[in-house]
DNA sequence: GGGGAGAGATGCCGC
DNA sequence: GCGGCATTTCTCCCC
């Protein structure tokens, strides 16, 4: 289809149909912040729930988008189109100026599926919590991915001497943002609680030079710590990880 | 095209033409992290560079993607396509398991373009360097966006009174993360400089309550700063922004 | 709806 | 390549 009718571009918004269509044109939006885009060959969608998305040939993420529930509406300014979508509740706009239509696809798209996520920094405090021994030896934990009072501590616990722990995990590399959160939380609790020692201890399978340095001026702890994939062995029911070993409890 | 043709496909991926699929299809996922998607209708885009991106019918974001320079094949397995694609580099795994095709596109597209983006936290620095006076009287700009040796820096200079200032600037709510930064510089200047006293900005349109009680904490400041929007007025060669006005100077 | 934090974040720039 | 940081971040969860 190389033709874009407007009855059918119209017709499939209304319907909550799916708008795939590749086209010569640029784009200009203005909402949050103000972008321009000449003219270059790309790929316009519209989902079913008004999303609009841009996206050049190349990268992954869209040049130029609008968010759900934007209004699309379609029309002819002299050889070109014009593509205008709005979002009042937000107040963003674009404009999107078409050129020439490479293709133009129209279908109902269903999928109620969701993904099954393994391996995040959740799933890290889950299999910390569950084999305390990854961080140390008589380490008891509290909580894990608790909005307690203190903020959102990932694994909170006492050590063999019952002095409170507060851990953070990082999936990737621990940077100075995290040693900050860390930080943030272990003064917390020691005001919280009025306590003079609380330990902090980031919990990540990598640690930048910068983070390592933060982390011993504050007197912090760094364990290494890998995000957890067993997609294979994930039992739904149980959620329980069977393979890390706790030999050092 | 509602037939999906392997030797097109191939050929697409051969010349870096931009391929479009609708479909029915699962997913399975396995690199950073491990994820599992069920069946359900979805647009699949490979576009010229080898960027694969999975989108079901609503939201913004890919459910599933594969980065830059992957490889990709396809092939029959019984009545079902297997899609696999793999970058060897990043130790990255998909597997689309395609049961029945809606449309599929095949295209070359040419885009040079660059976005011109305005309003983003840059900008905001950038508009506080040329007027200083946003910040208040008397306030001289040293440096804008610099790796300083005391990291990156969104705005640094002297007050009236000779105190060294850093100023970190927010397009959007200031939140704690936003003063922990803050709070990482000024301190490292502190330190590096050998003073007891300087000063800490936050620079954003909006604050959240917690950040303004970690900024009292601290003693650092608050400036209701908004990123500039000047589309129209902007000048490229210049660079100049005219509206805000500098009485307070 | 706002606040707080993660993300398979991505993208950009600098070293 | 890694490090550090912004993003029209987006998304989720909780208040």
């Amino acid at each position: 289809m190389d033709e874009l009718d407007l009855g059918v571009f119209s017709e499939a918004l209304e319907k909550s149909k799916t708008v795939i269509l590749g086209a010569n044109c640029s784009v200009k939006y203005s909402g949050r912040a103000e972008s321009s885009l000449g003219f270059g060959d790309r790929v316009v969608i519209i989902k079913s729930d008004k999303t609009l998305l841009v996206h050049q040939p190349t990268g992954s993420n869209p040049i130029n988008y609008m968010k759900e529930g934007s209004v699309h509406r379609i029309f002819k300014e002299g050889k070109q189109l014009i593509m205008r979508s709005s979002n009042i509740a937000l107040k963003e706009f674009m404009d999107i100026c078409i050129k020439k239509v490479y293709f133009f696809n129209v279908r109902g798209l269903e999928d109620n599926e969701k993904i099954q996520l393994n391996g995040t920094e959740q799933h890290m405090a889950e299999m910390i919590y569950n084999n305390p021994a990854l961080v140390e030896k008589g380490f008891r934990p509290l909580s894990m991915e608790e909005h307690t009072k203190f903020g959102f501590i990932d694994v909170f616990g006492y050590d063999r001497e019952n002095t409170l722990v507060v851990i953070e995990c990082k999936r990737y590399s621990g940077d100075p943002k995290a040693v900050d959160q860390l930080k943030r939380y272990v003064e917390k609790v020691r005001e919280a609680k009025g306590l003079v020692k609380v330990r902090g201890i980031l919990a990540c399978p990598k640690l930048s030079p910068a983070a390592r340095q933060m982390l011993e001026k504050e007197g912090f702890e760094y364990r290494f710590v890998k995000p957890p994939k067993y997609l294979e062995k994930y039992d739904a029911d149980q959620k329980k990880i069977g393979e890390y070993s706790d030999s050092d409890a």
